[in-house]
DNA sequence: TATGAATGAGCATTCATTCAT
DNA sequence: GATGAATGAATGCTCATTCAT
């Protein structure tokens, strides 16, 4: 009945979770080409085929992973954009910072994994365009504030993104906490490297 | 006699590099991974055994390759550091970068692909870990100098850095020229994302 | 009661021939190799695990649908061969390859798939040589009539099947009615190339 | 030099050969789809990988085998017919089918293998194609001397046809001589049932 | 030293078969 | 009996590496 079937679309899920966990460890321990299907199912407890009762092939393997990842930041990240609509630049930036940093710290192996293989996913949307547009929002609003010169609006948010990224991958690598670098990085962006913190 | 084993020595050596350059190539446009070979022996115009006289495995290949491009950054890299050595924290600054982005314009296509790949390498020093220890080295001067707070010079070269890497790569991909992001980007650095151009 | 069991029957019996229509359709679509029980079964409308219920595995499907077919044809060609014990050689052949071409005609599909597939079958009887067999009864009748030369006995059932089934299976390719070459056939068989007709 | 480049010629047409000939045998034994390239690699005495340099893939070394074949046959094929072309529509058919017969005695398994698989085959000319087309021009000739009747053209060539391969088989089958039937069955073909021999 | 054919381990993928529900 | 997810052996194919010439 309907009990049975919502059971069996339970159990579905989390084999399916399994499976998209035991990909995301081993793609973020050998690279996304290192690491063999038949490695990813042992780690999720299936046989081989079984992965090909969830995803088609390999590549949708993968794209099923960025995509199951990217459906739990991206409300986050427009959460985060929307939320500060009412606020000045500064404070603005600021809050969008730390949440998003607090975002990735329930996910930093696959954060790590995602910033690395940026460049290897074309197809589709990815979190790292994702933060990027989120960035380029921001400082529209900032232009439009007064804020920053317009001048600056093209590199800014790529700038941004870059540095967010660069040492969210140091802090992951490196094990250590995330959230503890927002004022840092935000204090920078707006008043430089001369600007007293 | 001497004269004919340095013929032989200068043949090999060009060898080498149509083999390196091929291999660039190809690692650029199908990716560290997807490159056989046997494709970069075509394009060499050698044999796939003629690469094992130059390389023991594909491995050593990679890391020839660059390894080989590294050896000619580093030292216009050192020297962009060492002409600065007298001046103060922002011109220094600003004539690094902007050296940096003019050995950057003669290897477009390779520095693409290092900064692409470089958590794939984690075996020796690599030309983006060149250019980070080079704004360290700057930015310990500017700490010295008083130019830049304390507490700022753990992220800033991190930051500084992912923000090359990432305009570069941006303007090698779009086709675009990058010298002329260099005040741009020091700017940015230096006042911050408020502070007027 | 025993109405209860009588529908159970029916039903079952009517599962099974929609798979083995299924299945028919599927081997003639894509060959006996090239048809995945999957797409059978849901063709057929019924779970893989089903097929399983009604057949051992894939090799006692292929041959219950040779069976079933069989079944149906068996009982014509053994009343053709029957019906025309009173008549002569001549009008007894005619009669017989009409009634053939007549029953091949309810199954165009299965016809071509027995026949081409013929060697392929190596386990019990078939269609094709039920065929023989029969073509062989009326030719043994012809010799004893006087009406066909004993030395040509051994042979001359081959090489009428041959013709039958390569018509046939040429007729059945092109979309083309099967009764038509009755009388062709026959007159070639019985006066040759040169006979007029 | 030249005569190195010749003998690594000789070398690889014997490695090609050796590999057909194990396709052939095998094809023959397991079928078309049962037989796998690693054991085909095997009976060849060469590994699965060389298979890849002598054919691009499964397919191109089975259409490789045919065409092997075929490239054999047809030559005497179309010398049968053309060295008729001065003879009468009897003598012609006669000889035509001795010399067709004598020519399949040399490649007896592969002809089984052609004739039983013909349908699977649908990309370019086979065996049996050339066959039937080879028929095709003698009747064609027998009909412009009035020795066939027109109405005949059509059916003859393919019930003759089919006559030819269903013998052939059968004879391959039994491990008996194929070129003792030639006169029974042009005579059948002539003279039909009722002809006295 | 250069060559390129041979090698075979490794991988993605398919599919007949099983079995818990 | 029906279901369909899980299984894993089997297979086609790739490609780094070797080595006889």
């Amino acid at each position: 009945g309907e009990l049975r079937s919502e059971m069996r679309r339970t159990v579905r899920e989390a084999v399916r979770e399994a499976i998209l966990d035991a990909a995301e460890e081993l793609f973020a321990q050998r690279g996304l080409h290192g690491a063999a299907l038949l490695q990813i199912a042992r780690r999720a407890g299936v046989a081989v085929g079984t992965l090909y009762n969830y995803f088609t092939d390999r590549d949708a393997l993968i794209r099923g992973l960025f995509e199951s990842r990217r459906a739990t930041f991206r409300p986050r990240l427009l959460a985060a954009i929307a939320a500060g609509t009412e606020l000045a630049f500064e404070p603005r930036l600021r809050r969008f910072v730390r949440e998003v940093f607090e975002a990735f710290e329930s996910h930093r192996r696959f954060l790590k994994l995602a910033i690395e293989n940026e460049h290897a996913k074309p197809s589709g949307s990815t979190t790292p365009q994702d933060l990027l547009s989120g960035v380029r929002d921001i400082v529209t609003a900032g232009v439009r504030e007064g804020a920053v010169p317009t001048d600056k609006a093209e590199l800014l948010p790529l700038a941004m993104t870059a540095m967010i990224k660069s040492i969210a991958v140091h802090r992951i690598t490196a094990g250590e906490d995330l959230v503890g670098d927002t004022d840092a990085i935000v204090d920078l962006v707006l008043d430089g490297a001369r600007g007293a913190r």
